[in-house]
DNA sequence: GTGGTCTAGACCACG
DNA sequence: GTGGTCTAGACCACA
């Protein structure tokens, strides 16, 4: 399974095997990926961002320590079998409310008007989709 | 001056000298900090927030090398006059850009409706204001 | 507090971080070691040892995730305050059953003579003592 | 032959093919496998642990390097004729040797009375026996 | 092919 | 001074 998308922003303050992470759990989270799903190998997801293998293996070994992920002997990492499907969308706004807080606290600070704000993001939102 | 109101998080992941020093920058872009307003002194910052002096330090620094801040030897730091009194709408979007980019992406991998981060959002802007 | 005292074995195949981990977490629950001790820095045990840094950081790294050991920013890594003093005997006992297990199946394929293996171990635990 | 009994444990940290080695190097210490004796072919023993039959013909090729086993082609591998029957006590005691001084650093460690090991021990080997 | 471990060394973040 | 992150590259263990 390489279909999976993963974007890496290696100039973030964030660490990059974080970002790593924390797209997976995401993903996770959505059900977008399911119990037995395959990862990309360490090598392979190293090379596709130009990052060292070490960076790839720091942030699974982080999710099978969590339990997420399961190491198959000589065969790689799946989803792990104890994972919840699809969670529900009150448990998943649960995540995402620290980056809301951030634009709440950054709209206060530069005094934009909250209008503006909802517009550019529901804008933001609708590119991407 | 210590009307300034600072909101420092000490256990999250973002520096404390860069909460610091990025609030500041919001400020002023927003013209609620303008040319001459006397910061707080180090020691003063410090202990408001009991953490320690060297961290605010940094954070002046870092400003003052950007230009944004003056050392007014003897008496403590004051915005620049080279500061821009307050920065067009356009302009202080851009400086929200990322923690908005951030959210576009959370919601994207967490399969969200646009309507409901978009609801939450507005919930949370009018709780803070 | 540098008067801890490590056995590494590089040559083990057990890996030397989980040496260093598997050591901390047994000193733990004796008591010997307990909370607010701060731990030999990075650096210092790397040196001691003479291996890589990098190898103690997953130590610590590994200790700091399972929460017993918490990282004091720019202080050094101290025992957890939830770390409980020091464990019963029973749970003591629970700890060191895999050593014992591997003792008894290895007496059994062996077909050694228990009283010569308990023997043995005696005078193996005395020569330690 | 299948009549060996072998316990292996897929989920241990020791390599599974190490496991059935060591297993076969101890049965043939202590005399229970002789020379000659027939040892189950790669594919029985492996459908009957379900375990990759290349991680079972890999504790066989170790074991034919060290001269304990024999490949007779076309019928499988035997233990070899260079086999001593069954080795004396001391030296079957040096065998179990490193799984006991682990038991002595760990004693140590957890500050375990002495007795209290050698009679969990004696007990858990009562109970294997 | 897979992931794990370790090294040497650089650079950053924090106090 | 502290720990954290990342790299490049080597070697091992497992299937």
């Amino acid at each position: 399974m390489d279909a999976l998308q993963f974007r890496i922003q290696p100039s973030s303050a964030e660490p990059i095997y974080r970002q790593i992470a924390d797209q997976l759990r995401r993903l996770v989270a959505s059900g977008q990926v399911t119990e037995g799903t395959m990862l990309p190998s360490v090598r392979d997801m190293a090379a596709a961002h130009v990052i060292n293998p070490m960076t790839v293996s720091k942030a699974y070994s982080l999710l099978e320590s969590e339990g997420m992920l399961e190491r198959l002997r000589g065969k790689g990492m799946v989803i792990s079998a104890q994972v919840r499907r699809s969670q529900p969308v009150t448990e998943r706004l649960r995540q995402i409310e620290p980056a809301l807080a951030a634009v709440v606290q950054q709209t206060h600070d530069l005094e934009l008007p909250t209008a503006t704000v909802l517009t550019h993001l529901q804008s933001m939102l609708e590119k991407d989709a």
